[in-house]
DNA sequence: AAAAAGATTTTGATTAGTCAAAATAATAGA
DNA sequence: TCTATTATTTTGACTAATCAAAATCTTTTT
């Protein structure tokens, strides 16, 4: 059985790999995402290795054995899950969310886990629009770019926010920036890194291109 | 911050205390509650003490500070609530939740267990009948129990009802399930969770398990 | 009151997870 | 290519929680 700080740093390594899609991450991006130093993420990645949860490339990184990959996706499961529930059910604001999640998910069992998923009428996105693996640790995939990367003119619809930054989210959340919003791109100044997006009731919201990164979208035709 | 390790001892304890009327609890029995070898629980007591969580006796027990008590009380709450989640909400059978309670009362923040608590419309007892803590640790004591929890043939005087639902108590008035009231047990079936009393002159009533939970009794001697 | 039984404490050891700081390897710049 | 910078690993140390088994108290029995 694996202990919760193993769940994540398993977790923690898959959504390195899936955003940034390399097989091996290095050491050092491991300590800072979990907030330890570079020689405990080492040292980790040696037990990590002895118990066959992920390969351990000296100098290199780390990837997910096959093993690891299945326990890391449940863990997103579970997160994704539980975030959509304490949206959903309890009335929490998506913003306020990401850390109870992260303690939770480490303590519901597999049990309680389905009955929640029923209870959710099994939900394939959770509130930031990111997709919920099922229960095989299969995850849906979808072609959003980020903002930054549509050009002027393009009627985008908002898919998910990829970033946990406190104070961001809860900017995107009163700029509408959620998921499954509506937007026209009305400017865009490369030289300016600068985006401006409008709603379908006029209002403008304008990015650095720092942030039009951080927001996913799909072309929607109007 | 106390560790899981620590909320449960603290928990465990109390729990002994309520239930034996001890103010020392004897290392040996908070070995046996905690799947713990004796010498684990002696040096455990001794971080405890050190912590300020309780008082230690040597070759004595332990009891609970202020501060301790004050703990375990907010850990009982939580798994009380926990449990009426996981009854009420996701319906799971009450003799499957302890175990799930017992990991997620240590996952769950202050502010959700408060949402959940609204959610469920701040119940007083969990399905087990047993009281829930209020936030600020009082507990109302009660030496009385469900009436699901007699066995057949005993004389019983009605306590208290324990709902709030108008149809219920309504019913409960006509049939006499009123405070100060005798009955007898004259029949219990579990499997069929049924159970039948008889009035002093005669009368018989039937009432469902989850009826009779919301009845408290005494045992009345004829 | 001495011996036996039972409970509690001590001792020495182990595992997981962590840090600080020194050592080493890899990469980039001049 | 040689040096400076950056990344990674090693080393030594620490805390929390645990066990097994020996030592020490207490209580009960004879």
């Amino acid at each position: 059985m694996a202990t919760s700080t193993v769940e994540n740093y398993l977790k923690e390594i898959l959504v390195i790999t899936l955003d940034e899609e390399i097989s091996k991450v290095p050491m050092g991006q491991v300590a800072k995402v979990l907030g330890v130093t570079p020689g405990t993420a080492t040292s980790m990645a040696k037990s990590l290795e002895r118990d066959g949860w992920v390969r351990y490339f000296p100098r290199v990184g780390v990837s997910l054995t096959r093993k690891g990959r299945k326990l890391a996706m449940n863990m997103l499961r579970r997160h994704r899950l539980l975030e959509t529930f304490l949206v959903e059910t309890l009335g929490f604001d998506w913003d306020e969310i990401h850390a109870e999640a992260e303690e939770l998910e480490h303590a519901i069992s597999e049990k309680v886990l389905e009955k929640l998923d029923d209870f959710l009428g099994r939900p394939r996105f959770d509130p930031h629009g990111d997709p919920i693996p099922t229960k095989g640790g299969l995850i849906q995939q979808i072609a959003s770019k980020p903002l930054s990367d549509f050009e002027k003119d393009t009627n985008i619809r908002i898919e998910s926010i990829v970033d946990q930054n406190k104070e961001f989210l809860r900017f995107a959340r009163k700029a509408k920036l959620i998921p499954g919003e509506l937007f026209k791109i009305i400017g865009k100044e490369v030289c300016a890194d600068s985006i401006t997006l409008k709603t379908s009731r006029g209002k403008l919201v304008n990015l650095g291109f720092r942030s039009a990164e951080k927001v996913l979208a799909l072309p929607y035709e109007s």
